[in-house]
DNA sequence: AGCACGCCGACT
DNA sequence: GTCGGCGTGCTC
């Protein structure tokens, strides 16, 4: 009686999204990557389950034709894990089943990459006798091999030359075997000695508790900007390797993964891998076969990373755990946080959470003691942290400044430049104006696939949509009336770069946002260009927030602190907070003190009136009140229901159809005080991509209603693209 | 996703 | 008469 192997074909689309049945063969088990027949083609698939019997016609079911991998992709932690996506996320089987191989590997487009070593066949003796007298090259080869025993294929074919080689070969004096050989990557990232470090009292006593935890438990490490987060992480990470247990490690962003690659690798050598997106296909593969094979035990990477393929999984870190980069905003959509704490607790492991400024969330958490709270306090090297100066912008418009730079900032960056220092300047907004307007008729460039306003871009003459990309040609009449009065919306990177060579026009500027940073150096170029002082200036984005280290910089400007601050989410108080404690550390980061100039409309706001003392406990206190009335998480979950598809009908109607049973299932008495909120309406930015785009909000108070919810919308027969995310972090 | 099946319009 | 459009349905 031949068994039943459980598959999911590796098709993305809901339909196929089941169990199909197949007869098993041999060296096939519960998670072998197999082909199999499916309709009258052979697909990739997964196995996932082996049983007895099935319950289709036994004549219809086929065989699984053969295994694709040599090992098992996928193990048991990871098909649990499957399922726990598809309960939490509503997402299809497969989606979950992708995320745990590099995408590389499916359609068969990796291989190991191979190279030649060369050994002495023979005992160097009876090979050298056996060559014609005349053969020098031969020889030599035979010397060089007796000396050094081994040696590469095209690295001895150039020493010496390739037909002697083949020679050698031919006559089995010597022979060839093929190895892997490994794509490391980032191998311009020497292994600097490790200078032996002291940890001071506060991360030796963070360290101790941490290790203290002998099952699973959750650490939210409270730490300010310089107070030695990273050298705790590395000491937890090398007390595991003692254990023989692995360790992930998350950072925000792929910019940053350099960085703490280096430190890992001076620590831990060859034991650490990378994983995340800006790999070549080639490399990943590499790196994640290492770490399946348990060669490398410590994984680093961005929010992907969380996947890697560990096993004896001992400690899981999560640093910088309020960025929001944690939470995939494509599908499939998943919080790295969840998956996180869903391994920990599967492997009985360790999972610390880093940060300056924790989610709300977090830090609730850590006050109600689901997690453990361990605080650092003190910078290492006793610095205090810079002066924020908050400057009323209504005053400077007042005082006739129409300029995006302030009178107070303006002369800072004159001394800042005066004493050889250098100077940052955050505006989060690309591009030269927000918008173009025509001043006789009010006509506002829009995208025609997204109901967005174009961006303007100067450098390049166009109209830039920032949400799918399209480019437009600028113009300067207005295209439907013709003046030539044209408006400006709010200036971004380019016009701040602009607007600065005009002020300095001897002072060298760098920008770094999205448009100059396409390529995967281009991160690095304009860090270190700026480290080594070839610019007084870095205007940038977001991106120029991140842990980056210049000992330089002596000011730090933020042209706009408001951008963030009134947006349609909940979160956007505290990501201005945390975005102002974050850019204000670059500043007076090495002997120099720093200054921070803080540029803003609302001068009163709580928001700033926290920032300016560092005071994240009287704002966490402040905003988990806010939220306490207002009814948003941590008090209740945001679940949305977003309905997309060319056909605005079709998403109108199916919209309607879910909400109306949604609405009938909350009718309850007894459901419907855990409802805070339910509103079906069109999304904030309509059309995306040409796309129309309609959603379902709700709040919720109890948890397990959305196993009810995501049946309910099973029960639609839904034929446009359809998605749910708890707790958006946008809602664009 | 693909591919087959199936039912209506304009062509040698 | 037939070629071909893409709507619908199925794949163990």
């Amino acid at each position: 009686m031949s068994k039943i192997a459980e598959v999911i074909v590796d098709i993305a689309t809901s339909s196929t999204d089941k169990i199909f049945d197949y007869n098993l063969i041999d060296n096939v088990t519960v998670g072998s990557r197999v082909m199999v027949p499916f309709g009258n083609r052979k697909i990739e698939g997964y196995v996932i389950n082996i049983k007895d019997f099935s319950n289709y016609p036994e004549d219809k079911i086929k065989n699984i034709l053969y295994p694709i991998d040599d090992f098992v992709a996928i193990n048991n932690e990871m098909l649990n894990l499957m399922w726990y996506m598809q309960r939490n996320y509503h997402i299809r089987l497969v989606d979950g089943l992708r995320l745990f191989i590099p995408a590389e590997m499916r359609a068969g487009k990796v291989k190991s990459k191979y190279k030649k070593i060369i050994y002495l066949n023979c005992d160097f003796e009876t090979a050298i006798t056996k060559i014609k007298k005349n053969a020098t090259s031969q020889k030599d080869i035979l010397i060089y091999l007796n000396n050094f025993g081994k040696a590469e294929y095209t690295q001895i074919c150039n020493k010496f030359n390739n037909s002697a080689v083949n020679k050698l070969l031919d006559e089995k004096l010597i022979k060839c075997k093929s190895v892997e050989n490994k794509r490391q990557p980032y191998t311009f990232i020497k292994d600097k000695k490790v200078e032996s470090f002291t940890l001071k009292e506060s991360q030796r006593s963070a360290v101790e508790k941490i290790l203290s935890a002998k099952t699973f438990k959750t650490f939210l490490l409270h730490g300010v900007t310089g107070s030695g987060k990273t050298e705790v992480y590395i000491q937890c990470i090398s007390e595991c390797l003692k254990e023989n247990k692995t360790s992930i490690m998350l950072v925000p962003e792929i910019s940053l993964t350099p960085q703490m690659l280096e430190r890992l690798r001076s620590r831990f050598e060859d034991k650490v891998a990378i994983l995340h997106s800006g790999l070549s296909a080639g490399e990943k593969f590499d790196e994640w076969l290492r770490i399946k094979r348990g060669e490398a035990k410590v994984v680093i990477g961005a929010r992907s990373a969380i996947f890697a393929p560990v096993e004896n999984l001992g400690l899981i870190i999560i640093d910088e755990e309020h960025e929001q980069s944690y939470i995939s905003e494509n599908n499939p959509r998943y919080s790295a946080h969840d998956i996180a704490e869903f391994r920990a607790k599967y492997n009985d492991a360790i999972l610390v959470k880093g940060s300056a400024t924790p989610s709300i969330e977090s830090y609730n958490k850590a006050k109600s003691g689901e997690y453990e709270l361990l605080t650092m306090n003190e910078r290492i090297n006793k610095k205090p942290l810079p002066e924020i100066e908050i400057v009323n912008m209504c005053e400077e418009f007042i005082a006739g400044n129409k300029s995006a730079f302030s009178r107070s900032l303006l002369s800072a960056i004159d001394d800042c430049i005066k004493e050889g220092n250098q100077a940052m300047l955050f505006i989060n907004r690309r591009g030269f104006s927000s918008f173009l307007m025509c001043r006789s008729c009010g006509f506002i460039a829009k995208c025609d696939d997204c109901d967005v306003s174009l961006v303007y871009h100067k450098e390049d003459n166009t109209l830039k949509c920032h949400y799918c990309g399209n480019r437009y040609t600028s113009f300067t009449k207005c295209p439907k009336c013709g003046s030539e009065s044209i408006r400006l919306g709010s200036a971004g990177t380019e016009k701040i770069v602009n607007d600065l060579k005009e002020l300095y026009p001897n002072i060298k500027v760098l920008r770094m946002d999205n448009d100059t940073t396409r390529t995967k150096e281009s991160h690095f170029k304009i860090l270190s260009d700026f480290k080594n002082k070839n610019a007084q200036i870095l205007v940038g984005t977001q991106m120029i927030a991140k842990g980056h280290d210049f000992p330089d910089v002596t000011l730090v400007g933020i042209i706009d602190a408001d951008l963030s601050l009134y947006q349609t989410d909940f979160r956007s108080n505290e990501r201005t907070f945390q975005l102002i404690t974050q850019v204000a550390g670059r500043a007076g980061r090495d002997k120099k003190p720093g200054k921070v100039i803080l540029q803003t409309y609302a001068p009163r706001h709580y928001v700033y009136r926290f920032a300016l003392n560092y005071d994240y406990l009287g704002f966490f206190a402040k905003e988990l009140n806010i939220r306490q009335v207002t009814k948003f998480p941590p008090f209740t979950e945001i679940i949305r229901i977003l309905i997309r598809d060319d056909d605005e009908q079709l998403v109108l109607n199916t919209t309607k159809e879910i909400t109306l049973k949604l609405r009938q299932f909350m009718e309850n008495d007894d459901i419907k005080d855990k409802f805070a909120y339910f509103q079906a309406m069109k999304s904030p930015v309509k059309k995306i991509n040409g796309k129309i785009r309609y959603q379902i909000l709700m709040r919720i108070k109890d948890h397990s209603l959305i196993e009810k919810i995501y049946e309910i919308i099973d029960s639609v027969n839904v034929k446009c693209e359809l998605f749910v995310e708890i707790n958006p972090q946008n809602l664009t």
